[in-house]
DNA sequence: CGCATTTAGTCAGGGCACTGAGTATTTCAG
DNA sequence: CTGAAATACTCAGTGCCCTGACTAAATGCG
């Protein structure tokens, strides 16, 4: 019996964690809106005019992913979506006032929703927490791509 | 502008730390198995003959999910799922000669990939992350089932 | 016994997440 | 200027994850 116990697991205890504040999201935020859609509503907020690759980088989303979510938060009416006249292979993104109204609405929430969920932790515990998250993501993340520049604005690239 | 930053949202934090995960599962464990598969598997090799409903609890999937899960892991003939002859609603699961193997081959380098997993942070913090997370997901979980016995042998139930 | 309730599993539908292949546009070396 | 490479996006395919509606089997009260 070689079994394993998989509450040492962090990718088992990553995926139950997700799963939890998915449930108190839909009871405490909203049952239309996801937290990835809000992640790019609030992305579009402090940076409005974005191209959808540049919005996935932010919220950590490639770009089939994206391009999903940002399809159904236009058929929502929340965003709008123009060619770049300067670049004809990009798209800007931007809120619509009833996008800019929601933001709003589920940022109010999603602070309440936020406490409840770390509220079996102390103050201090909270901010471990979120460290300790950020770290391991954030190095695995680099795994990925070893050197590079960290999210420049990926303008020229040399062509060998 | 009202934004937020993501980087203090849990969700979000949680999020990426499960994409991280998965990446560095597919590179260093299996890009046939998921996670979730090896944690059906790993069920099974403690406990054979559980049925589906038990397994999806033991892992936290939904009967949809796990009804997902389990018909791939047929398919690959690691698994098989007979009706249980005492309770015809129920199917009993049983692992292959081939799903025990699987089993022992990823158990090995699934504990490789979570050292490299936890490789940023030094013992104690690691002792510390996978307690804090445990907590929480615990607690938001307990949001859900109120009260009611913590997952008991499910038997009988007063009928009002 | 007989029928209402409970329970195990299925199915339809919606959303997130990735890879790999393909299209259109831009950019740059020659 | 022209063709190769890079870039932004789309599409198909796979898998995870949930809810709600449904079917079939078991259970238990009257």
């Amino acid at each position: 019996m070689a079994a394993v116990d998989l509450s040492t697991h962090p990718g088992h205890l990553a995926r139950r964690l997700q799963q939890a504040h998915h449930l108190l999201w839909n009871t405490m935020v909203s049952e239309e809106i996801t937290s990835p859609q809000f992640a790019v509503l609030n992305v579009l907020v402090a940076e409005p005019g974005l191209d959808q690759r540049t919005v996935g980088e932010r919220v950590g989303l490639d770009r089939s992913t994206i391009a999903e979510v940002i399809s159904r938060l236009i058929r929502r009416g929340l965003l709008d979506k123009v060619r770049d006249p300067q670049d004809g292979r990009r798209f800007l993104l931007r809120l619509t006032g009833d996008g800019l109204r929601t933001h709003r609405k589920l940022a109010v929430r999603t602070a309440r929703m936020n406490q409840v969920f770390l509220a079996p932790l102390d103050a201090d515990e909270q901010t471990v927490f979120l460290d300790l998250i950020r770290r391991v993501a954030d190095a695995a993340e680099g795994l990925r791509h070893p050197a590079g520049s960290p999210t420049g604005p990926r303008r020229p690239r040399r062509p060998r």
